[in-house]
DNA sequence: GCGTTTAAAATGTCAGACATTTAATTGTAA
DNA sequence: TTACAATTAAATGTCTGACATTTTAAACGC
C-alpha cells in the first residue's frame, strides 16, 4: 500500500482504493489500526482533508470505523452480517427504483430465490422459525390491519422462511431481494378477499415446511408468485384506466 | 431534507444520511443536481470540508457523481447494474473473508442460488449463452491451463448459466455469490483428474440447459456441489496434516 | 457568422488552527 | 499501598481562508 501514480482520478478516490485493496487482499487484518490521518497525509503526500475524504469513503462502505481520542484512530472493521444487510438493501432498493425494473422481473427474482431456500428450510426449520411464521399468519388475518402493516408482516414471514434455511449467506442475499421489493408491494391495495388468499397460501407454506415437504412449499410459492402478479396487474390496469379517463 | 438535530453522530454522517434519505424516498430524482458545496454548507450551517466529507460518503455508494467546472456539481446518480455488481462483490467478498464463513456454507448458498436460476435458464437460454458455456467447457479441457485461469473460466461458465435466466436482478444477486467465492475456490488445486470430472458435470449442465431439461441441470448442479465440497475437504485435510506434522 | 478569448462557477487541494474526546499517566490523600 | 482525581497527550472532528484546476457560457474580434 504505497503510491498513486499520476492518474486522473481524485486523490481521495485513489487513496481510498489503495487502502481498500490492502484490506481486501488481507494485507490489513480486522481490527488493525490504520496510521493516523497526519501520518497518512505524510505517507501519501497529500493534505489531511484529502486523507479524511478518503477515509469517509471507506467508512461509507463499512470497511473502517473510527474512534476519537487518544489511542483512537481508524480501524479495519469486521463487516457484520447486519451491516452487509443494510448495504444490500440500500443498493437493491435503489437499483429497482432507479432502473424501472418491472414488477414482474423483481417478483420473479424474489420468488426464484425463495424457492432456492425452501429445500434447506424444510430440512432445518426450528420450532422458533415455525412459531414466527404462524404468528405472522395470524396477524395477517386480523381485520383492522393497515396495508402497510400487512406488507411488513409479509416481509417478516418470508424472512423467517429464509432464515429457517440456517445459512446466513443465503439470508443475507435474500434480505435485499425481499426488502427491496417492499416499495413495489406497497403500491398494491390488499382487499379482504386477496388477504384471505395470501393467508391461505402462507398457511400452505408453513404447513409444508412444518411437514418437511419441500415440494409442497415450492408449489405454494409458485402459486403465491402468480397471485401476486395478478394483484399487481390489476393495480396497473386500474391506474391506466384512471389516467386514460 | 433540512435539519440535523443535535444528535451524537458526525455532522458529515448526518448530512450524508439526510441526502441519502432524499434520494431513496424519491424527493430527489435521477440526474437532479444537488446544491453546490457552498450552498449546502450554508443550508446545513457547516463548513465546506464537512459537506465534502458527506458527499464523498455518498459517492462511495455510487449515489451521486460529481462533475467539475462551471455548471458542474453533484448529481444524483442512476445506479447501474454494473455499479451494483461491484458493490455486491466487494461486500460479499469481505463478508466471507472476514467472518470465517466456512467453505461449506458459502458453497451451499452459491449452488442453492444457481439452482434457483436453472428452470428459467432452461426455458430462456439463447444460442449465445450456450455458445459461451460450450466455449468455457472447451477451455477448461486444455492441458496447459493454470489453476487461476481454470477458476476464472469456471466463473464465466456459471455466470453464463445465470445470465441465461434473462433476469438482471437474479444476475445481480448471483454475481456476488459466485465471485465472492473465488478466493475460497482458489485455495483448491485442480488436478487433471478433478478437472476431468468438473468438465464432465459442466457438460451435463450445458446439455441439460440446451435440451431445456431443468431437472437434469439441477441434478448435475447437486453433483457439482458435492464434488466441490469433497475437493475442498481434501485440501483442508492435507493442510491439517501438514500443520500437525 | 464563426472562431477565439475571456470570465465565471464549480469542484479539487492545501495550510493552519482550534475544539472535542478519550485513555494513560501522574499526583494526592486515605 | 491503594483508590480516586487531575493532568496531559494523542487522535479525530470542525472551521476559515486561500489557491488550483476544470469546464462551460458569454463576450469579443475578425
Amino acid at each position: 500500500m504505497k503510491i498513486d501514480p499520476d492518474k486522473k482520478a481524485d486523490l481521495s478516490a485513489q487513496i481510498a482504493q489503495a487502502i481498500r485493496d490492502a484490506i481486501i487482499s488481507g494485507d490489513m487484518i480486522v481490527d488493525e489500526r490504520l496510521p493516523s490521518e497526519a501520518e497518512l497525509s505524510e505517507q501519501f503526500n497529500v493534505s489531511r482533508p484529502t486523507v479524511r475524504e478518503a477515509l469517509k469513503r471507506l467508512a461509507a462502505q463499512s470497511l473502517i470505523r473510527t474512534q476519537r481520542g487518544a489511542f483512537g484512530g481508524a480501524f479495519v472493521n469486521r463487516l457484520s452480517y447486519e451491516e452487509a444487510y443494510g448495504q444490500q438493501i440500500t443498493t437493491a432498493t435503489l437499483l429497482l427504483s432507479m432502473n424501472a425494473v418491472s414488477f414482474d422481473v423483481a417478483c420473479e427474482a424474489r420468488y426464484a430465490l425463495e424457492r432456492a431456500c425452501t429445500p434447506l428450510s424444510a430440512e432445518r426449520r426450528t420450532p422458533d422459525h415455525l412459531a414466527t411464521m404462524r404468528a405472522e399468519i395470524h396477524r395477517q388475518g386480523q381485520p383492522g390491519l393497515s396495508d402497510e402493516s400487512f406488507c411488513a408482516s409479509d416481509v417478516t414471514f418470508h424472512r423467517a422462511l429464509v432464515d429457517a434455511a440456517g445459512n446466513p449467506v443465503l439470508s443475507y442475499q435474500l434480505a435485499g431481494a425481499v426488502e427491496a421489493m417492499q416499495p413495489l408491494m406497497n403500491m398494491i391495495t390488499f382487499t379482504a378477499r386477496s388477504r384471505e388468499e395470501i393467508v391461505r397460501l402462507h398457511t400452505c407454506i408453513a404447513d409444508a415446511i412444518d411437514a418437511s415437504n419441500a415440494e409442497a412449499a415450492e408449489t405454494a410459492l409458485h402459486q403465491l408468485e402468480a397471485y401476486t402478479l395478478t394483484l399487481a396487474r390489476d393495480v396497473m390496469a386500474a391506474r391506466t384506466r384512471k389516467t386514460a379517463g
